[in-house]
DNA sequence: TCTGTCTTTCAGGAACTTCTGAAAGTTTAG
DNA sequence: CTAAACTTTCAGAAGTTCCTGAAAGACAGA
């Protein structure tokens, strides 16, 4: 590590713009948690949040020096955002660069998400049950479970069908505004004994 | 790779009970794929499946044979998902092995992640919003940012508060059994320009 | 208490994801 | 049409997660 005089502290290295900048990438760091739970890269939470908090479109350049990313990882990055409808590219006249802005209506990005991956998701688990529920029976037939046996794997398989069946209806009445009835929900999630 | 006759192909690998046990296989990995996107390791649900689809409470050396894990690695997998109640152990009278079976009630299971996962992330970033927050305030006093940028900026921190806000409330209704407003949701997460 | 069986822990290593820097590609002003 | 300014792509590197095999630990029966 280079001698103390000529390395900045973090703090400095992250921008000389003092505290408020500092505070600023500990929100986006949060907001980026929170991303990455649900199975984004961090980074597109980061840099989503740090264009939702500024009141003017950010060219990658600047960007890339607040998250401390590379332009070929804010490229890539801001690329993705993109897709998913979470930043628009804002080119101002008689300017070269591309600038960035954050698309402020939370509720369509998840919703966008929900219906882009969620979904899918839970359909092809769907998919999955119906194929063994299908296999079940050629198995039926070569005698490779008891009748007892069969009829157990088939009442469990049944339960996993079921909550597939749930989850589609949570998503549906979430995407289109309805109530989600969490004690239906619950009756298939939780069944007697 | 040794010779053909030696090695069996994979069918046959995974287990010489047929197709069913194949079948099986891939539910178990459809169900992993979805633990996977809900933040677990995909073996938990991998493993939790095949519990679950068994009749009989099952060995470790059976479990680990059919989802093809070191015996390493089940005993992880194992008490981690002991840990999250998905599995009980069963130890029967004059058997030194332990044997294990799935918690049927998957309401239980996912109330309890969320209880004791989700929760707290949106508590964590919460209490990052209400740091940033305060930090703003003393940036104002430094005089780091503009009037104006103060109130766009404190208009959006507030924003992002308020989605957490809701969500703790959808994740406190679900886990209360009452109905989720789905609308209430929406005009916070999607507000006027 | 001793022994054999089963389970857990741990260190090393394999596989995967993600980042970087360089080179190629694009675009627009002149 | 050319050149400068950006952006994107790509291959290699770094970091991280996850798994395995070996060794230590625990338990039940003799």
């Amino acid at each position: 590590m280079p001698s103390p005089t000529s390395t900045p502290d973090a703090a400095t290295a992250l921008g000389t713009q003092g505290r408020w900048r500092e505070a600023e990438l500990h929100v986006a760091d949060a907001v980026g948690r929170l991303m990455e739970f649900w199975g984004f890269r961090r980074h597109l939470g980061r840099v989503w949040t740090v264009l939702y908090l500024s009141p003017a479109p950010l060219a990658v350049a600047d960007l890339a020096d607040r998250v401390q990313l590379s332009s070929s990882a804010m490229s890539l990055t801001l690329s993705e955002l993109g897709n998913w409808g979470a930043v628009k590219k804002t080119r101002l006249p008689g300017e070269r660069r591309d600038y960035f802005q954050a698309e402020t209506s939370i509720w369509k990005l998840v919703t966008r998400v929900m219906r882009q991956r969620e979904l899918r998701l839970v359909g092809e688990t769907a998919e999955a049950l119906d194929r063994a529920e299908a296999l079940l029976d050629e198995a039926r037939e070569r005698d490779e479970l008891s009748a007892k046996e069969l009829r157990f794997v088939r009442k469990r398989l049944g339960r996993l069908r079921l909550l597939t069946n749930v989850g589609e209806r949570i998503l549906g009445s979430f995407l289109s505004g309805r109530a989600v009835d969490v004690d239906a929900v619950r009756k298939i999630a939780e069944p007697r004994a």
